[in-house]
DNA sequence: TGATCGATGCTCT
DNA sequence: GAGCATCGATCAA
């Protein structure tokens, strides 16, 4: 263990998003994301996770090609967060994949709680403690892990390999048969994208939004 | 345990 | 004006 290394590994640096966007997308599974306010840091591991691929992919908000302001983020370098409105009260984070000029994302869909937990029940306006067995509710969903990480507009385009908000490696790294990966969800209105196997999560895992 | 539905406001056509 | 990368309540079984 070195100076750099904690509890959770070490931290990722800016090259760990230049790769192509499914490599990335199986690299942040088993990750930590945090996020460190003035009210406390909270941290999570990543279970499970989307891509979204730019012009030959009508699910993605990108498919057009064109930038537009909610999207420009996604086209930009990789490594940034692109944090979008939806429904009329939910925040989603993405972590932006790709070269410049490509558009392409990873939804992060769902987090073990590791650190902050009063911190994240609080923000989810739950009560505390839980109840045995409902920690996953916390951030087994876009909209929670975004509400329990104090995530929303403030963070869009944000780097996302340096303090306040940032990864760790993870302690122990992922063997390829540990990670499962189904359809997307919620993309019905996609044709044929919504049956693309872009959905990937840590087999098993119980703190995915759904097995 | 699962299906259905309303809330709520931004984005793009 | 239509639809949405969601969530939580409610109702049926």
């Amino acid at each position: 263990m070195d100076e750099h290394s904690t509890q959770w590994g070490r931290v990722l640096g800016e090259k760990f998003f230049q790769r192509d966007t499914e490599s990335l997308a199986r690299a942040l599974l088993g990750t930590v994301l945090v996020h460190e306010t003035k009210e406390g840091t909270s941290a999570g591991r990543v279970v499970e996770v989307e891509m979204y691929r730019g012009v030959k992919d009508r699910a993605a908000h990108s498919h057009s090609g064109v930038p537009t302001a909610r999207t420009q983020v996604m086209f930009g370098a990789p490594g940034h967060a692109y944090v979008y409105f939806i429904y009329g009260m939910h925040y989603c984070l993405n972590v932006v994949a790709a070269a410049e000029g490509v558009g392409e994302a990873i939804l992060l869909r769902a987090l073990e709680p590791l650190a902050g937990l009063e911190l994240m029940t609080a923000r989810r306006h739950l009560t505390w403690p839980l109840p045995t067995g409902s920690l996953r509710t916390l951030t087994n969903g876009p909209g929670k892990l975004a509400q329990a990480l104090a995530i929303a507009k403030e963070q869009y385009g944000w780097s996302l390999w340096k303090p306040p908000l940032y990864f760790y490696t993870g302690t122990s790294p992922l063997l390829p048969e540990e990670i499962a990966e189904g359809p997307r969800v919620n993309v019905g209105y996609a044709g044929e994208a919504a049956q693309y196997p872009w959905r990937f999560w840590i087999r098993g895992n119980a703190f995915v939004s759904r097995p």
